[in-house]
DNA sequence: CGAATATGTAAGTAATTACTTACGCATTCG
DNA sequence: CGAATGCGTAAGTAATTACTTACATATTCG
């Protein structure tokens, strides 16, 4: 991704990795620091950090100095952005295509009906 | 990404970059050639090529010989997967923050409202 | 204070991206 | 047939990713 990403596509791109799906997924189960994070992957726990460090910067996650610990805690708002597109264009592509099922259906039918295969 | 990526890393990797998210909504209003995309662009037709061998990859679109040209045209289903994930992870946590707001307001309130600052 | 714990960040590396230009191949048409 | 059009792919480059290990810093505690 180039440099100055707007943030939708800041947000596409944090939820396309499944570490991070996975920590979003483990912070849906409540907050938890950082090495308590780090413990559940074979990784390091720097590179988890840094994993973490995208979802904050997409807005995914917030963390939050506590003592000796950082609380990673969701952001669900975080989400609405990529929610509102995915649903909006689904539902215009849906009914775009439905209405090319009625003019097919209504208009003229296919000569062959099956012919691929 | 790493090689062997998953459908759904797929599928949101394809939608974190602007000009690929253009692509689909400009395929939202129809079937094009890769001219006719490639010439909403200042990029070269290769350029436009790759962005859509990635969105096809990921199941979004589909192209299909034409004689000289190569039609594209958008495949709805191709965003059920993504669509579902936001969904779902959406609603779990949001109905998480708000089991989280009735404790606080039914059970227990902070000692200190607003210590931090 | 000084060791232990929790974390971020720097630096280095291999793999991937996002472009570009150059080329090759298929289809259309004079 | 042979030039033109449409399009994919190869090769090259600069920037980015996803890791790693090493290191610096803050907080807790004996």
């Amino acid at each position: 991704m180039p440099i100055a990403t707007d943030p939708l596509s800041r947000s596409f791109f944090a939820l396309a990795d499944p570490t991070r799906r996975r920590l979003l997924e483990l912070l849906g189960r409540g907050t938890a620091s950082v090495n308590e994070l780090a413990e559940r992957f074979d990784m390091s726990r720097p590179a988890i950090s840094q994993h973490l460090k995208v979802l904050e910067d997409a807005g995914l996650i917030s963390r939050t100095k506590a003592g000796q610990y950082r609380t990673c805690e969701l952001r669900p708002e975080g989400l609405s952005e990529a929610e509102a597109w995915v649903i909006e264009h689904r539902a215009l592509w849906q009914a775009r295509f439905d209405q090319l099922d009625e003019v097919i259906r209504g208009q003229q039918l296919p000569a062959h009906p099956e012919e691929e295969l």
